[in-house]
DNA sequence: GGCGAATATCTTGCTCAACGAGATAATAAG
DNA sequence: CTTATTATCTCGTTGAGCAAGATATTCGCC
């Protein structure tokens, strides 16, 4: 197991590792454009994606998805709240919960900055025949499997 | 560009997005069973990547590649160099500079933890032929490139 | 060779995200 | 109606990172 084999398949390792530290810098920009931090960054996103799947988040399911404490998904939500990103409800069924809803402004946001990046991916993958795009799927969902083994947090 | 077009494209962005985001917890759990900080994990990344391109990496440059002032990066070195894991060493042709050299346990660690995510990668990759390799490498290039591409603005 | 400017790192004091512990409010069980 | 459970929030603390400035080394100039 050298370090240094000039390999071309360790090459493809290297650049899909370079590709996913690109796609976090480039969320962290979003994050400094817009006055948020990482975590608030992470949040909404995880918001959107349950949102896109028809899914209530409340307060401690969101907390527990980024993998925070009850306080700190408490002044997570402050924050939002103040800037406006989000809005919390409480549930009419059961009114412990808080349900947390994204604001249209902050869909608006997000679609405004990531849009370019994920239209652009489309437009590549497009490029491809179904032989190649089965090889993609495969390798990504191939690696995303072998990085999540040793520790579960949940999707959304 | 409706947020919610069930159309096979768009789903292998979000498996792309989804394995990034796999990468990323996969890294934190290799910081926090070391008792160390994302920002420590990036360091030594960073650290031993320089080393795989045989360039000596200084404090200022470090703390340049991961963003942070000079304060920070002075207390990231006290961090890793009090876990072992650098060594700094006053450059001989001027000794102003710090040059900063990771230790072969850190090397050890790292390549344990993370040895089994790329030898399963390469694997994966054996599977495929020299087009859908190709169309990969094309396709991890071109969203590393637009997710770099720094102009990216958001509605007011 | 000595002096001031430039460079590289370290020190000090502060801010704020996140933690642990526990309070408060609402629901469920007996 | 009383007690246990669940969901969120409040309070006090820790520590990563910032801004500003101190310290140490080198370079340019005469």
């Amino acid at each position: 197991m050298q370090p240094d084999r000039a390999q071309p398949d360790l090459e493809l390792v290297h650049l899909l590792r370079a590709t996913a530290v690109e796609l976090g810098l480039h969320s962290s920009r979003f994050a400094q454009q817009n006055g948020m931090h990482p975590t608030d960054v992470r949040a909404l996103i995880a918001l959107m994606d349950a949102r896109r799947a028809g899914e209530e988040t409340t307060a401690g399911r969101l907390g527990a998805t980024l993998g925070l404490n009850s306080a700190g998904t408490t002044a997570l939500l402050d924050r939002l709240e103040r800037a406006g990103h989000v809005r919390r409800v409480r549930a009419a069924s059961d009114r412990r919960k808080v349900v947390v809803e994204v604001t249209d402004g902050a869909v608006g946001l997000g679609w405004a900055f990531f849009g370019p990046l994920i239209e652009r991916s489309v437009e590549l993958l497009r490029g491809y025949d179904a032989h190649q795009r089965a090889a993609i799927r495969e390798f990504l969902d191939g690696v995303r499997e072998a990085a999540a083994e040793g520790g579960h947090t949940a999707p959304g």
